[in-house]
DNA sequence: ATACGTCATCGAAGCGCTTCGACAAACGTT
DNA sequence: AACGTTTGTCGAAGCGCTTCGATGACGTAT
């Protein structure tokens, strides 16, 4: 059974390879009945269009790419739901996604661009310093990133609004009357880094919490039971009058009430827990988490949605911040 | 800048472009020297084929499609882990890995097929009754399956031989004394729905476990901490001699020590605990977890390994059960 | 010397599609 | 009635690559 090429479709319907090409793409008119004919002759056939012909002879391979770092630390479960929404955003224009982990380094972004197997990027996960963003200026592929880098200019971003999503935090807890409350945030190694959104999300945090009149703090946490365990215990001495308490670490949260638990705190009597994590982490936990959700599914759709606005030649904004939504659960109560 | 082209390459090396194609492609014997005299050009010009032309020349695309299915209950960071080691093995046979969500249905993988954007499939997540299967059959694609459907007959099938995972807990704790064991597995829904892996551990864990001669339940197991500690409580009042106990949800596992902690049972002085998860889940709780872990990066190398044959025309078994390696860590000892 | 492989290379014919210019037919204008 | 404009369709020229058969230039056997 060979496969049905566009000649086929043209002979069934009995019109010319060109009309054929026409009517599917729609980049000039066609007569009602030519181009019912014709559609009727696709179906019967089950005529599909080539890809590589398609992509050699339009210059477009409507295939993007999808980057993802490789690194300790990261948040598995969300970079997958990017990811998912991603897949099915692009499908909504009639795009596929080509998979990439930054292991293969520089040379796998330059080969993808330069044998033309996508017409653009989406990189996730962007840090303050990372390796991918000069070459990117250097390919001058059409490209969106999710997250931040130092320099950001010339380029298209697109992320949760970190610095106000930490704010939203301390502004619950002040709004409830507590007077000392700290942040427990990403692993120490995060930071170190250069991560842009664990950085923002501490100093909206703070600033927030100072503008309330409050002491606010803002501690890394690491991810072991026990070394959580240790940290709590240790904020809890150093600062007995603490009352609230937000999590920006997901693997951390369910430790976080393990420890208190421990430690013989109620939440949220004696103590107030906000987290910044997915919604079913939040519901998952007991108490279920007050909590500021990462928009995982709405940045991978901002995200492509603005790469395809770049690849019809439309202006699009260099930044886009996405607003932060906090829920209130069981976990919060005023002081 | 214009892109280059094989025919500057051919020029700047003074050649046919039928030779530089072969020397790129190995599959005629060239010279040394003018090897070497085409690659130095190719390198010069920084040349990189269009993927286009040559899918379009060689009926060959060197991509190969991840199809995800996208569920309630899935565990994201496996899946994560399955996908990095899919798309880092395939670029070592050279390929790309074009990632697809199940959401778009049959249509997704007809499309793809047909319309030659792939060589290959690898499915992610099969289930028993899974509808993606029958499609496969008809589509007569080449393609690789994690997990076991129903009727594998004619489809070659590659996973962790859950069987055995679960016997080998069984074994371990029998080997350590106990008598009455328990195992904790998926939320209801995953076992309704007819996913093979949770059975089949459930079936080799209780066979194995009567094989020594011992008590072994299997209860299901939802994820949120209040249900968790319900069903632990519940599970240690119908049993008190229960002194061992496996959990295979990676999601409710980090409950589970924290349900002990609570009912006041220590671990593992009195309570044996091993769990099915990947080793940092199993390293971060407190005790560290004796465990089995799941091998994604191994089954996703196998997964492409396989693939990658059968689209050279080798012939592969049928079906490929990975051995499971049990970890003993703190949360197991002798009674 | 002649014929015959072997080896290295070339030229040309596609692969299946998009797109450009051409062109007839149908329409509106004066 | 003669002339521009649209409108709808066609044919042909590529897009950049792979691959097949042809062609010399050799070395070797006759």
């Amino acid at each position: 059974m060979r496969t049905v090429t566009i000649a086929d479709v043209a002979k069934h319907a009995g019109v010319a390879v060109s009309t054929v090409s026409y009517v599917l793409s729609g980049k000039r008119a066609i007569s009602a009945t030519t181009s019912q004919r014709v559609m009727r002759s696709v179906r019967a056939l089950g005529y599909h269009p080539n890809a590589g012909a398609r992509a050699l002879a339009s210059k477009r391979s409507n295939v993007i790419a999808l980057v993802l770092p490789l690194r300790a630390g990261m948040h598995l479960p969300v970079l997958m739901q990017f990811a998912t929404s991603v897949v099915t955003t692009a499908r909504q224009f009639d795009h596929d996604v080509l998979l990439m982990t930054a292991d293969e380094g520089p040379d796998g972004l330059r080969r993808v661009a330069a044998s033309a197997l996508v017409d653009g990027l989406v990189l996730m996960d962007v840090e303050i310093h990372d390796p991918r963003v000069p070459l990117l200026r250097e390919l001058g592929e059409p490209s969106v990133l999710i997250g931040f880098p130092a320099d950001a200019s010339g380029l298209t971003c697109v992320d949760l609004d970190f610095a106000r999503a930490g704010a939203a935090c301390a502004d619950h807890l002040a709004s409830l009357g507590h007077r000392e409350i700290a942040l427990l945030g990403a692993p120490n190694v995060v930071y170190k880094r250069g991560t842009g959104y664990a950085e923002r999300t501490m100093e909206g945090f703070a600033e927030a919490g100072h503008g309330h009149g409050l002491t606010a703090l803002a501690w890394p946490c690491e991810e072991s039971f026990d070394e959580v365990c240790a940290t709590v215990k240790a904020l809890l001495e150093q600062h007995p009058g603490l009352s609230g308490l937000v999590v920006h670490n997901e693997a951390a949260v369910g430790h976080v009430l393990g420890a208190l638990r421990v430690l013989g705190r109620r939440v949220p009597e004696d103590m107030s827990v906000v987290a910044i994590c997915p919604d079913d982490v939040a519901e998952r936990a007991s108490p279920s988490l007050t909590s500021v959700l990462i928009p995982a599914a709405d940045v991978g759709y901002q995200a492509v949605r603005l790469l395809m606005a770049k690849l019809e030649g439309v202006a699009v904004p260099d930044s886009t911040l996405l607003e932060p939504r906090l829920t209130i659960r069981q976990s919060t109560r005023a002081r």
